[in-house]
DNA sequence: TTGACATGATACTAAATGGTATCTTATTAA
DNA sequence: TTAATAAGATACCATTTAGTATCATGTCAA
C-alpha cells in the first residue's frame, strides 16, 4: 500500500545497502569513495545508491563533477513507524514471558 | 555477516509478509486461515511463512493435521538492534534540524 | 583546449523471488 | 473404513535483482 514504506524496507533488505547506510552514517561520500569500500564495480554501487535513494534513505548533492551521497534520517521514519505499530505487542509478550517466569519461580 | 539479521530484514521486505506479521500480531492462525485473507494460493502463503520462519519472526506448532503459526517477538530483535545502532545519529540529525529551524526563526 | 577524472546510462547475464499447478501424505470424522 | 480436510513437496514459469562490461557525458586542471 504505502510506497515509501515498501521502498524503505526493500532498500534495507540487502546487506551491501545496509553497509552503505552504516558507512554514510559516519561520513558523506562520493560514489567513488564508497566503491573503494566494496568488492564490486562502481556501476553496482551506483545501483544500490539508486535503491537507497528510492527508499528515501539517502540524498545526493551534485558538487562539480562529484555527487555527494548523504544519509537522510527522515527516510527511516516509515520503517520505524511500521515497527512501532508492534511496540505494545512485543512489550505485552515480553511482559507475559516475564510473568510466566515469575509464576514458575513461585510454584 | 549476521544471518539472523539478514533473514529478518529479508522477511520484512515483502508487503505480503508484513501483512502476515500484522495479522498474526492479532491472532495465531493456520495456513488455511491466513490464505483466506489473501488473493493467492495456499502454496504461495506457505512460501511466505517459510521465509518468515527463516527470519525467526514466526514459529509453527503442529496440532493434529493443522499447523498453528505464531508471531515470535524475539525474531524482531536483530532488526531493532540494527536500527538502534543509528538512534544517536537520527537523534543528532533531528536535533540539528530542530536547531536550524530555531535559528531561522530568530534571523 | 585537451586529457584525465567522476559519473550517467544502457545492454546483458545468472540467480533469486513470488507465484501457479499438481501430486502426496497425514489426520479427522462420518 | 473411507471420504474429506490440512498441509507438505515438487516442478515449472515470469519477473526482479545484483552484478558485469562498455560507452557517453560533463567537469576540472595543466
Amino acid at each position: 500500500m504505502n510506497h515509501q514504506t515498501q521502498n524503505a524496507f526493500r532498500a534495507l533488505a540487502d546487506p551491501t545497502r545496509r553497509d552503505i547506510v552504516r558507512i554514510l552514517a559516519g561520513q558523506d561520500m562520493t560514489i567513488a569513495q564508497l566503491t573503494a569500500r566494496f568488492d564490486m564495480t562502481r556501476a553496482a554501487v551506483k545501483k544500490h545508491l539508486t535503491v537507497l535513494s528510492d527508499g528515501g534513505l539517502i540524498s545526493v548533492e551534485a558538487r562539480g563533477r562529484e555527487r555527494i551521497n548523504r544519509l537522510e534520517p527522515a527516510g527511516m521514519a516509515p520503517v520505524l513507524d511500521w515497527l512501532s505499530y508492534f511496540d505494545r505487542f512485543w512489550d505485552d509478550r515480553l511482559a507475559n514471558l516475564k510473568d510466566a517466569i515469575e509464576r514458575k519461580k513461585h510454584d
